[in-house]
This record gives C-alpha cells, sequence and structure tokens, in this order.
DNA sequence: GTCTATATCATGATAGAC
DNA sequence: GTCTATCATGATATAGAC
C-alpha cells in the first residue's frame, strides 16, 4: 500500500486568499506586495502567480469568496421576509434588519474571518483604484436591484429619486461603519469592548437607518402611511 | 534698474499641492508615486523633497492646507448660529446643517479646487495606512468636540453614548456621500447633472441626518421634547 | 532654488530545475 | 505543484553641479 502525503491544513489557495484578506484590510490593495502575502501565508513568492494568475486576479478572488455568498444571504433575507409576510406589505424597519444583519452577522462569525472582510468591503467602495470600484458595484448591482424593488413596493409614497438618494445614505452609513471601527475611537473615546457587540450595534443602525428612510419630504408630507 | 525674472503663475509649493490633491485621489496616497505628481506640476523631481521634506510630510501638507480653514468654518458656522440663537436652546437641524453646509460649499467653490479635495477627504478617513487615520482624527477632535457639546446642549434627552454612536453614523453618511459621488451612479444609474447640485444634496442629506438623529430610543422614548 | 544624475531598494512577473 | 534565481521596472531619496 503506498502512502500519500500528509495533506497541509489548509490548501495553499486558501492560505493565500486568507493571508491576502488581513492583509489588504491593514495595507491597501496597492500597499500589500505580493511579498508580503506569500510570506505571511507560508507559501512561495510564485505561488500567487501559479494559482491565480496575477495579483489583480487575486484581489478579484479575495472579493468574490465572500461577497457572491453574503449577497445570496441578503437575497435570502428579504425572501424569508416576504413569505412571512405573506402578501402583506413589508415594513421598511424589516427590509433594513435584512440588509443590515447580513453584513454584521458575518462579523460575529469569527471562525470564518468574516470580520477582516466586512472592513476590507467598506474601504472597497471609496477605493482609488476605479477598476476596483467597478468591480464591486458590478457585484452588487442584482441584490441592490432587489432591495429597491422591495422598498419601492413597501413605501409608494416616496418618489423614486428621493429612494435612491436615501438607500445610496444608507449604504454608506453602513460600509463607513463597518470600515472605521477604529477611526470612531478617535473621534469620540469609546470603550473598546463596546464596539463589536453586533446585536446592539444592529440595533442603533437599524433605528438609525429606518428613521432617515421615512424622513419627512420636503413639502412635509411624511414617507409611511398611517397605521 | 535692474530687471527681474517673471514669478511664475503659482509658486512651485502650490503647484506641487494642486497636482498632490488631484492625484491621492485618483490613485491613492500610495499609488500617486512622487513622479507623477512633480510631472503634474510641471516641476523637478527633487522639489517635493526640497520643499516638503518627504511623501508623507506632502501628504500631511496637503490635508492641512484645506481642513485647518475647513475646521475654523465650522466652528464659526456654529458661534453664528449660537449668536443668533441668543441663549436659546439650538435645534438640530440647524446644528447639522451648519456642519454639513461647510462640506458641501466646498465642493461648489470650483475656484479653489475644494471639490478634489472633499473627496479625498471622505476617502481618507477610512484610509488603509493607519498614521494617516490618526492624523485624520487628530486634525478633527477639536471641531468634533465643539459640535458634541453643542448637540448635547440641545438634546438633553438623549444618552450620551447613544449620541456618540449617531454622531459617527450623521460623519459617515457624510464622508461616504463625498467620498463615492462616482460609485452612486453603479448603485442607481444616476443622471449625472444630478450629482453635484450642492444645494439640493445637502436639503436631502440635512434631513435624512435630522431624522436618523431625533430616532426614537430603544424603550420608545422621544429624543425631541415636543414643542 | 532648481536641476541632472544616481544610489539603493522593492515591486510584479516569469523561466526553468526538480 | 513548488522552488530558486533573475529580469525589467519603478519607487523614494540624495549628492553635487549650476
Amino acid at each position: 500500500m503506498k502512502l500519500r502525503a500528509i495533506k497541509p491544513v489548509r490548501e495553499t489557495q486558501t492560505r493565500i486568499l486568507d493571508a491576502a484578506e488581513e492583509l489588504f484590510l491593514q495595507h491597501g490593495f496597492e500597499g500589500a506586495s505580493m511579498r508580503m502575502l506569500t510570506t505571511r501565508a507560508g507559501v512561495n513568492l510564485a505561488a500567487i502567480n501559479y494559482h491565480f494568475g496575477s495579483k489583480d486576479a487575486l484581489i478579484e478572488a479575495v472579493l468574490r469568496r465572500r461577497l457572491d455568498p453574503m449577497n445570496s444571504n441578503r437575497v435570502a433575507a428579504l425572501d424569508r421576509i416576504e413569505a412571512q409576510a405573506a402578501g402583506r406589505p413589508l415594513e421598511p424597519e424589516a427590509i433594513i434588519g435584512a440588509f443590515v444583519g447580513t453584513s454584521l452577522r458575518m462579523i460575529e462569525d469569527s471562525r470564518g474571518g468574516g470580520r477582516n472582510f466586512i472592513r476590507l468591503l467598506g474601504r472597497t467602495y471609496t477605493d482609488p483604484d476605479k477598476q476596483i470600484r467597478a468591480l464591486i458595484g458590478q457585484l452588487y448591482a442584482p441584490a441592490m436591484e432587489r432591495y429597491k424593488a422591495a422598498f419601492t413596493r413597501a413605501l409608494p409614497g416616496l418618489p423614486r429619486d428621493e429612494l435612491v438618494w436615501r438607500m445610496h445614505f444608507m449604504f454608506g452609513t453602513l460600509s463607513y461603519t463597518l470600515a472605521a471601527t477604529d477611526t470612531v475611537q478617535l473621534i469620540a473615546g469609546f470603550k473598546a469592548e463596546d464596539r463589536y457587540d453586533a446585536r446592539l450595534l444592529e440595533a442603533r443602525l437599524t433605528a438609525f437607518l429606518a428613521a432617515g428612510l421615512l424622513a419627512p419630504l420636503q413639502n412635509g408630507a411624511a414617507v409611511r402611511k398611517a397605521a
């Protein structure tokens, strides 16, 4: 009987992706060199080009690995509450909760290293590199359209232009909050243990965003119909 | 009578700062090389080190050139509305308007090239480089403290923890909106001419942020006293 | 103050042995 | 699949002529 070599703990590709996720967050896509990545991953310098083809392709792989399932989760969360509602119109708070909750639950998932990715993601929307912003916009578009449709159904009194801006504001608040979990310290002087209580943060964020989404229109009209 | 050489249109230092402002925005602090900067500025490669000492020092100079006056303007706007109120408590909307308006007015100031800077600033808060984030936090801290005090006086019913988070959310919405004025296109499909109407954007942002700041607390209590 | 020329080092990528 | 060795390029920074 022939003995096979013991498999490494994680596949080389996974080791590279994990290292890249962490180092891209700390140094940016440009600032993290391939030497840094391969050293951290414990693999050879040539491994990135062998497994992914180029550094750019690696960046895309890092983003897709978590973003594709995350978008599926987001859409699934929306499907779930729509099924529960059984045809009745959704509460805007429930839609926001589905969107925000998907991100924040990744922060808690310490095993999957999702926290690094969530913070990385928050930065990526404002990355200097235009191609990276285009990629992320493209990866997001389908889920965003689904949520836009859901908001439109839930809030027929909100004009389309206004909805798009308010979704933009909501998205901005979320992604900044995810990206800047250490800057807040500098600005406000937080206790460290307060920062990653995802449940409390989710409640606070949802309340803030729902109020903003439902703000009175400039002509004074209410957005939500009276109950 | 001795003739002096004609002065260049702008000083070398200003030319470098202007070029850096634009190229840092387009390529990030790390991605914009000194060669790119000096070529764009039409000066010699050695000029940056001669005038600023290093690339890092140039980055700080670029930020300080506009951030210091901007913070002064922010505080002055607050002083002004406090003087107008003559001792009466301020409306939270007025405080938000003072803060937001200072940023958005820089976008309109096409002469000073403030728009580039505002977008650059929006990115800087989530820059990968820790020193840059620390610098920006430090430059912002005094003005932020003034605004925190103003909000505290205007909203005695809002607990301090909650106020700090909501200020964080407001700041995030603003900075993301400033940084991502092109990403919004990808997400929502905007008409281009709509994007830089600063007056309209200011009204929309202020309404959104004020509603979020005044969102009911988790125990259902209202934040603002009834009139 | 401004330039040329250069020192020194790190980068992404690849060729070829094993 | 993984390694070593190396290439071509571009980075920041500086020395020294003018």
